[in-house]
DNA sequence: GTCTATACTAAGATAGAC
DNA sequence: GTCTATCTTAGTATAGAC
């Protein structure tokens, strides 16, 4: 099962995530295709069990941060971390953020994994002074701005996403003034 | 012709640009599916002419702009602007912003289209102070994951969308700032 | 759990008549 | 330019033996 997998993510690097076929994936771990039907239910099986793999490692990756104690670093180093894990596997990342696949939807208990990880953002992101949802919602869309523009346009490169920090700094202090000015 | 492209404009408006099939195309228009064949020579070529027509269509409603002369005030008309023509259809947003279909990329003059009307945004960035290539970057790449978000999540609402002036506002103010600093 | 064999569906593309 | 007819490829899924 972890094999099968580890073989569907090579896959997904390779044809894109949509691009898996199971006569291809069966090829891959040494068996013929209607054999996977003992591990899937179905093509959307599979994907949910990617997508709850890919979270899986995601919070993984997460977890396992020593955070600094001063909030404003923390939410640095927990983006860092997450940019990071997004970049490097394109297909993963289009799995767990985007909606690529027509039809396919996470079942409530893989979904409830990509839940954990938005919901320790929105926490770091509350202790660092963002306290509004669209203080939050600007702060999520403009990381996810950058992770995009940054597979799309310079796989591999970091011409936005080492606009990061400075980003970070202007959304939060920004936030501080308005409240200030309240 | 211009119908053709209408029909195909309708079908991904349903089933997502990925999901045209030039049988179903056919259909719409009242032909059988060889028949397309007098005007595309293969289903990319459909696509590309989907892709000219869509940037004729964002570049026309740029053009009829009347921009503000305060600079500041032209970027947020024509940001509005862009924004608008976006989330009023995530599919052709998709096809036009984004990289949905496998094997496809639009042809030079097709794309020539699209490099216009970036160079258009450069400018009035330019023009309102973001000097460097990073600013305009990052500014493009917010922009973008607002409008990525608000159709992902919020379609047909402004959730994400409404700050934008306000975000326009923080660029613009944080890069002079860097600048006086300097 | 794995296999062979096959059903089923759907798509893009081509040949050649009119 | 449009048609009928067909080719070719490719995919998911199922039946039933071992």
């Amino acid at each position: 099962m972890a094999t099968i997998l580890d073989e569907a993510w090579k896959l997904a690097r390779v044809n894109g995530i949509g691009g898996i076929s199971l006569h291809a994936l069966a090829r891959e771990v040494g068996m013929r295709q209607p054999s996977l039907y003992a591990y899937f239910d179905s093509k959307n099986g599979l994907y949910d069990a990617m997508f709850a793999d890919g979270n899986r490692r995601l919070l993984e990756r997460l977890e396992g941060l020593e955070l600094p104690s001063d909030s404003r670093n923390a939410v640095k180093c927990f983006m860092a971390a997450f940019v990071a894990f997004a970049v490097e596997d394109p297909a993963r990342c289009a799995l767990l953020l985007q909606r690529p696949l027509p039809g396919f939807e996470p079942s409530i208990e893989s979904y409830a994994l990509a839940q954990v990880a938005l919901s320790r953002a929105t926490a770091l992101l509350q202790a660092a002074g963002l306290d509004s949802q669209g203080d939050v919602d600007c702060f999520i869309a403009m990381v996810a701005g950058l992770i995009d523009a940054q597979i799309s346009n310079d796989p591999g490169g970091d011409r936005w996403i080492r606009h990061l920090d400075r980003l970070t700094d202007m959304h939060l202090d920004d936030t501080r003034q308005r409240r200030e000015q309240r």
